[in-house]
DNA sequence: GTCTATATCCAGATAGAC
DNA sequence: GTCTATCTGGATATAGAC
């Protein structure tokens, strides 16, 4: 889904075409990490996937970490999309419960995108700077839409993200493609919103 | 830690050197996994920092896999100690502190082990039956504790997993050697009390 | 038990022709 | 842009001597 960028009234049909190959050579790494899981994945098999030879690929990209950041770059778009394309409430229980909805199953979809953006584990793999900013803003958007529903506190958003990985990494590990997890969302956030929605400190009950 | 086991009143000091052997192949294995990633270990390593050819440590080890499986099992055993060593409270709160508190810390102490055993991430390994069964011991007794606290329901233990494994995988992953999330163990334990040890249920509220 | 030597295969990456 | 040919290095694993 990378969109060439036109800069002017001189349409490049090259670079267009550019673009496009690249996107299919990401769309046919997206697939085989399906497969052989992301940190497994080759440029060998993505070459041949597209009927291309390896070198080729080169062209196209400046190495294998090149790829896994653009990928990295795409998981994190599609995230940021999936965030605004919500209709948000303004009942902050609701803004919580949509917010979890839409990161939680979004991890559960893709494995492996999930593994990739969030839980690090490729060796000798860092998003480059620029990747790793649409990441933080994902998750600057999520904290904004907290902040909307009058929830500031830095610490409660880390525990929010505590509980939402947490349903993701449980459901993604343990019942892919079920739902043993993503169906205690609800109770889940239910729990979070009465811990964090009550005016009154319950840290002097500790 | 593998003790070997002694079948008779003849020990036999051969078996005993060669376990000796593997739980220092085991040691090497897990060093370099601190440092170049679980994923990424290699038995050429492992062998020069022992002090061995490659090819020797065949004899200990059928292949890579058959290494990962007892560090997997080791792992797994290490968690049932710790569990296996606290004295357990009385009070259901104080038990679910301690349960997490154990199981946060355990796994942040050790960002590999946490990723070979819980998240799952190495291309083409399972564990076998057997060390299998050691992880699902160690969550049986955690279950266990549950129900002497009075906490028999399976989908209340479900978001207790995803709460730990929540903060434990963003400690992991967001702040290693850290504690911004260590820290919101307690805060966690009471929101979760609070919403679990409740009599009246809280589903008619949503 | 440990070694040397080797088989086999795969990986990422580059040079340079076309 | 894509290719062939190749470099370089890595991996797991086996055979067989000692």
């Amino acid at each position: 889904m990378i969109q060439p960028v036109i800069v002017g009234p001189t349409r490049n049909r090259q670079a267009e075409r550019r673009e496009a190959t690249r996107a299919e050579i990401l769309e046919a790494a997206w697939e085989l990490s399906r497969i052989q899981g992301v940190a497994g994945l080759s440029l060998r098999d993505v070459a041949r996937k597209i009927g291309m030879r390896p070198p080729s690929l080169y062209w196209y990209f400046d190495s294998k970490q090149a790829v896994y950041d653009a990928m990295f770059a795409q998981g994190s778009r599609q995230l940021l999309e999936r965030l605004a394309e919500q209709r948000w409430p303004d009942d902050p229980r609701s803004i919580l419960r949509l917010c979890a909805q839409v990161f939680v199953e979004f991890s559960a979809e893709d494995v492996e995108r999930y593994q990739l953006l969030f839980q690090r584990t490729i060796p000798d793999f860092e998003p480059s700077p620029e990747s790793y900013a649409l990441a933080v803003r994902a998750f600057g958007e999520m904290s904004a839409r907290f902040a909307a529903a009058g929830l500031g506190d830095p610490g409660h958003f880390d525990m929010w993200t505590a509980l939402v990985a947490g349903l993701s990494a449980q459901q993604t590990a343990n019942d892919p493609g079920g739902d043993r997890w993503l169906r205690l969302i609800d109770e889940a956030v239910d729990m979070y919103a009465d811990h964090v929605l009550t005016e009154h400190d319950q840290r002097g009950s500790r």
